[in-house]
RNA sequence: GCCGACGUAGCUCAGGGGUAGAGCGUUUCCUUGGUAAGGAAGAGGUCGUGGGUUCAAUUCCCAUCGUUGGCUCCA
């Protein structure tokens, strides 16, 4: 006998050689059905393995993650056997389970799979795990693995044979599917019972852009229809909140391909919701010590030479422009530190001038693939919220810590509580790429991450995430339709004040250098304004939206006094139209509701009379009638609270 | 940049080898109304662009540009 301790502490004596199956099964039937997977001691297995020793037990359903990524990882190969169905000759390379659901990258030779073949293998798969096929396990020898995939004509299982060590190799079959996987997997397909493929994509060999591009098809699987229904209502509604669709709707921004893509026009409204944005981070800035610089949108060539960015990243770069005579080399600015330090080197520094803080809503212009542009997320041209602080070695953790409170302040106003504050360092494998002295990175990495843990940010640390110049601090977030992006970021940089020999007078009298921190509370106007928009839903906090308030009228008698509502209300400083419109009221207030415009006010007959205006609150409905003073109060104390 | 998909009116989309349609929006007229769509009439498109096949192409093929889902990249 065995002792298998359960997850609630509870002690259950079985027979040695039992299996987790048979754990559930003592303890319900039905617990038996649902169990896809175990963890044993911490570690993942097929519910269906013998339990030799005394052990932790923990029975993995479909509410737990691990039993998730099972079944998925099952589901990969569910739908490799539909594809070797229809296409034996498909070579596969790894079909790992995600975050939702699953993918199979596939070698297809000669043929193509699109997604109007999705049906098709959707079809085939349920038909597939209708059979209740199990997942048999079976250890192999190294030399078998590779005579079996040698057989089948599949160098990407051989290739990964290679990497691995006999005696260690396991291959699972169901049905007529054999694949080199380690496990675990369900016990049968027959728990999976809805199927859906999502998209197909190339993806390299290993990730590799100098490999052969393999199609990858992804796809989830729920163990009941209606869950599957849910997850694509899910999907539905994100795709409702997505910037590019909303950005239309409410007329924020614009692309034109006689502009040139990833050229992004703010549009009236997105520009006045841009600004409200960059007046509200401006005060906060001052408030904090920055001072404002101003820098053009070019730059000789010769800087980026300095700053090392030339070599860097010079050939992925807009070409250089020339001046039609001369024939001086100037490049569209990437970025805006070098233009800062030539600001710092303006004139001797002291100590005592230290930290100096320049903050600039600074224009770059990088040359990002074609495939990679998207939305206002990822764009060609954009503004960051960018400052640099000049500091003393021993102001870096102080500086920081202020740069984080920064962050966390702005993410507080607009209720961003969805974030990771990922802490990014040197790729320990691949030195070559970062400049700078390895004693200045070393101090430079332990200051963030130690000032991170002690703002209490809930950190992940990354390697090989590095700037090529120093360690970053990234605050990423998601977007509608689940993709990370970086938005505030602080990055240490103990390198350009070296290539640009900064230095400040100390109070011994000798020269120093400095150190630089570059920070981006927002990151980029674009992506951040983009963020914001699914954030929200496009119903912007009151204080950033770009009409606040719409004045309907009842008919076109009561213009005259909707205009002095309207009058009353821009003395006060709220941003306000009438609707003027020869249209019922009905119809106003649903085009005001569809808009997002956050306060309607309905005026006629008794409103005029009284010298009211009744209120009717976006997604809310009607609050009832109220002097305009007592209005303009309550939208300026709502404002007031969500600043605080 | 690479692989797949898509590109029809301002927007959302239908259609399909014989030179195009809906809803919304827009314009004009009627209606002057009380908390999510009043009515009528009209304007608006060389079907992304350039080639090719064909008696005939918006429809089929190729290229190109753009958008898009991923991959790679991301100062």
């Amino acid at each position: 006998m065995v002792k298998v301790t359960l997850p609630d502490g509870s002690i259950r004596e079985i027979a040695k050689g039992s299996s987790a199956h048979d754990v559930a099964m003592s303890i319900s039937e039905g617990l038996a059905r649902n169990v896809l997977a175990a963890e044993v001691n911490g570690e993942i297995i097929d519910s269906n393995r013998p339990i030799e020793v005394d052990s932790t037990l923990k029975l993995l359903t479909w509410n737990d993650e691990g039993g998730k990524s099972t079944m998925w990882h099952s589901s990969a190969h569910l739908m490799a056997e539909a594809i070797e169905f229809y296409y034996p000759k498909a070579k596969f390379a790894i079909g790992p389970p995600i975050e939702n659901g699953f993918y199979y990258d596939i070698d297809f030779g000669e043929e193509v799979f699109s997604d109007k073949d999705f049906k098709k293998m959707e079809d085939k798969m349920l038909e597939l795990a209708r059979q209740k096929n199990t997942y048999e396990r079976k250890e192999v020898s190294k030399a078998d693995a590779i005579a079996y995939f040698k057989d089948k004509g599949d160098e990407y299982k051989l290739e990964l044979i290679d990497g691995l060590e006999d005696g260690s190799i396991t291959f699972y079959t169901q049905g007529n599917f054999t694949d080199l996987c380690r496990g675990p997997h369900i016990p049968s397909t027959g728990m999976i019972k809805a199927v859906k493929l999502l998209k197909v994509a190339g993806a390299y060999w290993r990730g590799d852009e100098k490999n052969k591009q393999l199609t990858r098809i992804y796809g989830v699987t729920f163990p009941k229809q209606k869950e599957l229904t849910e997850h694509l209502l899910l999907l539905e509604e994100a795709k409702k909140r997505d910037h590019r669709k909303l950005g239309k709707e409410l007329e924020l921004f614009h692309f034109s391909q006689n502009v040139g893509q990833g050229l992004a026009l703010w549009l009236p409204k997105g520009a006045e919701l841009r600004g409200r944005l960059e007046d509200f981070l401006k005060v906060q800035q001052r408030k904090a010590g920055y001072e404002p610089v101003i820098t053009p949108h070019i730059g000789s060539k010769s800087l980026y030479e300095t700053s090392g960015h030339w070599a860097k990243y010079g050939e992925d770069s807009f070409k250089p422009i020339e001046t039609p005579h001369e024939g001086e080399v100037y490049m569209l600015k990437p970025m805006n530190c070098p233009h800062h330090c030539e600001i710092f080197k303006a004139k001797p520094r002291s100590y005592k001038d230290l930290p100096i803080r320049y903050a600039e809503f600074g224009t770059v212009y990088r040359y990002e693939q074609s495939g990679e542009l998207h939305g206002l997320t990822r764009v060609r041209g954009f503004t960051q919220d960018d400052a640099h602080i000049f500091c003393s070695p021993d102001q870096v953790r102080d500086e920081i810590g202020k740069v984080i409170d920064l962050v966390l302040y702005i993410f507080k106003v607009l209720e961003f509580t969805d974030y990771v504050a990922q802490v990014s360092l040197r790729d320990p494998n691949n030195p070559g790429k970062y400049i700078g002295d390895v004693a200045n990175w070393e101090k430079a990495e332990k200051a963030i991450a130690e000032v991170a843990t002690e703002k209490g940010l809930n950190t992940i640390v990354e390697y090989g995430e590095a700037a090529f110049y120093g360690p970053k601090l990234d605050f990423m977030v998601r977007d509608a339709i689940g993709r990370k992006w970086q938005l505030g970021t602080v990055q240490l940089d103990y390198s350009l004040p070296e290539r640009f020999e900064l230095e400040y007078v100390g109070s011994d009298n000798e020269r120093h250098r400095p150190v630089m921190i570059h920070r981006a509370p927002f990151g980029s106007m674009e992506r951040f304004v983009a963020i914001l928009i699914e954030h929200c839903a496009g119903k912007f906090p009151l204080w950033l939206s770009p009409e606040q308030v719409r004045i309907l009228p009842i008919s076109e008698k009561y213009h005259e006094y909707a205009d002095s509502v309207l009058n009353m209300l821009n003395n006060s400083d709220i941003r306000a139209a009438v609707d003027e419109r020869a249209e019922k009221i009905g119809k106003k207030i649903r085009d005001a509701e569809v808009e997002k415009v956050p306060f309607m006010l309905i005026v006629g007959e008794e409103e005029s009379t009284s010298s009211q205006v009744s209120v009717r609150q976006q997604g809310e409905g009607d609050l009832g009638a109220k002097s305009v003073a007592d209005f303009v109060q309550l939208i300026q104390k709502e404002i007031e609270r969500m600043l605080a």
